[in-house]
DNA sequence: CTGTTAGCGCATTCAT
DNA sequence: ATGAATGCGCTAACAG
């Protein structure tokens, strides 16, 4: 059981004077004598005085808070984008609750409410891989709190949204597997509910087109991101009639692993076959042979997403813009091709 | 500009009830009409009412939320604890409010006023490297919120601490070692001011003079955790008379960095130098050869300083237990030793 | 079973 | 320059 907390209304009785002034002392109201803001001061900080936001936030209608719903954050990615949300949102005064979905619709949907019990400000989220119905965070329209999304985002709300251009990504890696004499691309890629998933996959039949490649869909697998799986569909590709030259994979763990799975069944890496990711993960540089990958600017994500999320907290709801912000990547060319 | 937000008050008036009504409806009072509850929550769902915990909690005292302060979650280790702590304080209904504090000592003085602010019921923090006063931290304890802390602990505070067992960690590393018939291993530790460092540092002497080696000032060696300087370390013991036949790190991203910089030089590991590190990163089956390393319980101690700091948080302040809990580790040997 | 009243901590308007 | 009064949304004690 937490103890009584100071309040103004100790430092004014303490004091003999009334809470107003105590209050406008402490806010840096102007019209307090000089002498009585000097002691309100010093005597808060003796009590270890602090205010307490749930009473100004009550007044306010508004928790200085900005929700963050992330699918997990065990990987590199989604902490980083964090990070960037943070930088922007603390130089504006707003603090940050994270909720994991844990790639959970159902928690997701917690989350959510979670979010609304505490009064955020704005929603920033990246959807987890099974969400579908979007009635959870259509509220937060309904309420006057924006939403924005990043990386995983909903295309039926509009809203304003931030991912990086994976069309264009996508392409440049199969433009330049294709550079690289490959002629058998293969593409594991992720559940084609995802928005990236799809972007991606259109960056890579635009390339195999340009270049004037057949479209073979035997080499076009969809996966449900679950790494345990992605044994099964290295495998197929290997019985394939005319194995794949090179694999592009949806991101830099199925990457890896596709390597790893390679490497066992002594394949060389790139001369038989090209691994090529997408994100550049910490870990993209620790494998043998280094990984070549697209790298996202993912910091920057978080930082124009919380930029764009309050942006529209200031805002009235008929003022609010729905962009869609396309990040540029960039081909980091390793070892693997 | 947040809308007006569905409140009791709107829900009773469109009702033609008062809001005690309503609010006992809402809260699963029992006293409440069957009929009327019924039409409350069909109306308080209509009107997507919900909740307001800022004003519950003004009222409870409580914001039944919990505040972590780490000093970067980049890396793997801090998220995985956070989803421990997660796990066990949602369970019991309470939220996160995490803070990063970068390393900074500034900004960790900065968080623990935020999470005053914010009216957390208790604070978990694993403390930057540079944090050598306390005061912050203390005005926590003064107020009756609880503090937990963990890994990164503060020796001069009596409060409930969640470290692993680093030094019996060490211990068996470094007994590894010599098992493999290792004589000169050096320890390219952290900096002392951290409790985890000085207790590593005791595993490794603790095993050097079981076996009797002796305990050589040159192999043992402090950095600031800033792998950048790793180079100037590692090139400090090839440049020895007597160059160490194995390396122990205080980290895996240190053991990974010395690993890099020695593959560069030709050395090879395990034959020449042998490495190990400490904490089993995700990295640490990545890279070739495979880290050997400690494996820390990592989730756990999420988990574990959760639950103590619930413990407390429902104590009275002089019912405050102040334990340490020491976690067991596992040597995970794999090819680089 | 339901309504009335008070109060959580604070900012703010209206007095003085 | 200061005090008194009001209200943010809600729960709870008290009164019917």
């Amino acid at each position: 059981m937490k103890k009584h907390q100071t309040t103004i209304v100790d430092i004014a009785r303490k004091l003999g004077i009334s809470k107003s002034t105590v209050s406008r002392a402490l806010t840096g109201h102007l019209s307090v004598h000089q002498q009585t803001r000097e002691r309100v001061l010093s005597l808060a900080k003796e009590m270890d005085y602090e205010k307490n936001m749930l009473s100004i936030g009550l007044i306010k209608n508004s928790s200085q808070t900005i929700g963050i719903i992330v699918p997990e954050f065990t990987r590199s990615f989604f902490p980083e984008v964090i990070l960037g949300a943070q930088e922007i949102a603390n130089a504006a005064g707003y603090n940050l609750i994270i909720c994991q979905s844990e790639e959970n619709y159902e928690r997701e949907v917690a989350n959510a409410k979670v979010m609304l019990l505490h009064q955020v400000d704005g929603l920033m989220i990246s959807m987890t891989k099974e969400t579908l119905n979007f009635d959870h965070l259509k509220v937060f329209q309904r309420k006057g709190i924006p939403i924005v999304f990043f990386n995983r985002v909903c295309e039926e709300m509009t809203v304003p949204k931030v991912v990086v251009d994976d069309e264009e990504g996508a392409f440049y890696a199969i433009q330049h597997l294709i550079k690289k004499g490959k002629r058998k691309i293969a593409f594991l890629n992720g559940p084609d509910n995802l928005y990236v998933c799809k972007k991606r996959e259109a960056g890579y039949k635009n390339a195999l087109k340009k270049y004037k490649l057949p479209l073979e869909e035997q080499l076009l697998l969809h996966y449900n991101l679950n790494l345990e799986s992605v044994e099964k569909y290295v495998d197929y590709f290997l019985a394939l009639p005319e194995k794949p030259d090179a694999i592009f994979a949806i991101n830099d763990p199925t990457a890896i692993e596709i390597m790893r799975l390679l490497k066992k069944r002594k394949i060389k890496i790139p001369e038989e076959i090209a691994v090529v990711g997408f994100s550049n993960d910490m870990a993209s540089t620790l494998i043998e042979p280094q990984l070549t990958t697209v790298e996202q600017p993912v910091k920057k994500m978080g930082q124009v997403a919380a930029q764009l999320l309050l942006d529209q907290i200031k805002r009235n709801v008929e003022d609010w813009k729905a962009q869609t912000i396309l990040l540029g990547t960039k081909l980091v060319v390793r070892e693997s091709s």
